[in-house]
DNA sequence: TGCTATAAGATTGTATGCAAAAATCAACAA
DNA sequence: TTGTTGATTTTTGCATACAATCTTATAGCA
C-alpha cells in the first residue's frame, strides 16, 4: 500500500503524484530553485521513480518545474521577464472567460458572485486581506467556471499555477486595494448588464494591475523564504 | 543504441520520444481513435517501456492522448463540440499574437510577411490549394514569432496541435476561400499599419471562418481514413 | 596558493521483471 | 442465436536493477 491515500481513489500513482507535487510546490513545501531529488522524494511518500518520473516530465511538461537532462529537476523560478511574459496571457484567457461568462450567466451564478462579492466587500473595509485574497480568487473561479469552457479552465490555470510560483506574500497599498476594490464594482456590475465587452475591459484592465503587483512583490521578496503561495488582487 | 536516430542529439530518449509521437500522431501514423499499445510501439521504436511511458503521459497532459488508468493510451479524437470549445481559446491567443507583433514588427519582419503573402495570393489564383496551405501557415506562424512571447507560442501551439487531430483533407469551397484571401489583405494592411486593435479583429474574424471550415470538415469525414493533417484556412 | 586532472560517489536515464487489472475467448445455458 | 461465466492471454502499473552521466573530493603540479 502507498502511503499517499489510506483510500486509493480511482487513479494511477503517477496521477496523484502530479497533484500531490503541485500541492508540495503551491504549498512552499518545495521551493522555487530547489533541486528535486528522485530518491529523496521516494523514500519520503514510499513510492518508486517511476511513478514519480512519470509526474515529474508532465510538471515539467506545465512549466512548474525546469527539467536538465541528466541533471534533474528543478522547481522553476518566476522573473520579471517571465511575468510580463505571462500576464498578456493571462488577460487574453481571462477577457474571453468574461465574455463568455455573460452569455451563458445564469441568474443563480449571478446571485452567487453577488453575494462573494459583498462578502469581499466586507473584508476590504475590514482591512483582512487574506480573507479578501481567498474570496477574490474564489470570484474569479466562479467567472471562469461560469463561461463553461473546460479547455480555456485547464490553460488559464496553467498560467495561473506559473504565477504563484512567485510565493510572496502580497503586499498591495491601501491605494491599489481600493483601485482593486473599484474595478471589482465595475465588473459585477457588466456581469449583472450582462456586458461581455464590458466585462472584458474591465477584467484586462484589472490584471494590468495586478501584474504590476505581483512584479513589485518579486522585487521585494527577492531571496526570502516564505510562506504559502497567496492570490494577488 | 536506439533507432530514432543516428546522431543522437543533446536530449534525454523521452524527451525526443514527445516529439516523435507528435509526429506520428499529426501524419496520421496514429490516427485518432487508435489504442496505442505499449510494447509494440516499444519494439518497432528499439526502446523500453519506461521512456515512452514518460512520453505518453506529457503527450496525455497535453490532450493529444486520452490515458484511461488500466486501460493504456488512445490517439484523442475531436468532436465538433471540442472544436468550439477550443476555437474561441485560440482566437483569444491569436488576437492577442496580432496585437503584441503590431506592437513588435520590424520592418524587416514585414517585409517577409508581405513577401509570403503576395506568394500566397499567386497560390490562390492559381487555385493551388496545398501551397496555399503551407504559405498560409507560415504566415501565422511569422505573426506568432513576432509577439515574442514563448508562453503565448506554447499555449497557442498546444492548442493548434489539438486541432489537427482533425484530420481531414481542407475542402474550402471557393466562396470561403476568396473570403479568406480578403481577410489576408486587411491582415497585411493591418500589419503595415501596425495597427494592432484591427488586426486582432481581422485575426479573430478569420479564425471564426476557419471554425466552420474545420467543423464541416469533420462532419464530412467522419470515419473515413485520411493521410496527413493539414492547415485549414 | 591556485589550477588541472582524475577517481570515487551520487544522481539520473533506461531496461527489465513481476504483480494486478483488463481484454479475449471458450464453454455452456437459456 | 444470444448472453453469461470463468479460465487464459494480454496489457498495464509499479518496483527494481543496471548503465551512463554528472558532481565532488582529492591529489598532483606549476
Amino acid at each position: 500500500m502507498n502511503q499517499i491515500s489510506e483510500f486509493a481513489p480511482r487513479t494511477t500513482l503517477h496521477e496523484e503524484l502530479v497533484g500531490r507535487l503541485r500541492d508540495m510546490i503551491f504549498s512552499g513545501e518545495l521551493k522555487g530553485g530547489d533541486r528535486v531529488p528522485e530518491q529523496k522524494l521516494c523514500d519520503m511518500l514510499g513510492i518508486s521513480r517511476t511513478p514519480l518520473r512519470e509526474a515529474l516530465k508532465v510538471l515539467g511538461n506545465e512549466g512548474l518545474l525546469e527539467l536538465l537532462p541528466n541533471r534533474g529537476a528543478r522547481v522553476a523560478t518566476l522573473s520579471e521577464a517571465d511575468i510580463d511574459e505571462i500576464f498578456p496571457v493571462m488577460g487574453a484567457l481571462e477577457a474571453l472567460s468574461g465574455e463568455l461568462a455573460c452569455a451563458r450567466l445564469t441568474d443563480a451564478e449571478f446571485a452567487e458572485i453577488r453575494a462573494l462579492h459583498y462578502q469581499m466587500a466586507l473584508h476590504h473595509t475590514r482591512r483582512e486581506l487574506a480573507d479578501y485574497f481567498r474570496v477574490n480568487q474564489h470570484i474569479h473561479e466562479c467567472i471562469l467556471k461560469a463561461a463553461a469552457n473546460p479547455t480555456l479552465e485547464v490553460q488559464y490555470n496553467a498560467l495561473a499555477g506559473r504565477i504563484r510560483l512567485a510565493r510572496f506574500r502580497a503586499n498591495m497599498t491601501d491605494k491599489r486595494w481600493d483601485q482593486a476594490m473599484r474595478e471589482h464594482e465595475e465588473m459585477l456590475a457588466a456581469l449583472e448588464a450582462r456586458d461581455g465587452k464590458k466585462l472584458s475591459e474591465v477584467l484586462s484592465r484589472h490584471l494590468e494591475n495586478k501584474r504590476e503587483t505581483v512584479k513589485q512583490a518579486i522585487r521585494e521578496g527577492t531571496g526570502e523564504a516564505h510562506g504559502p503561495a497567496v492570490a494577488y488582487d
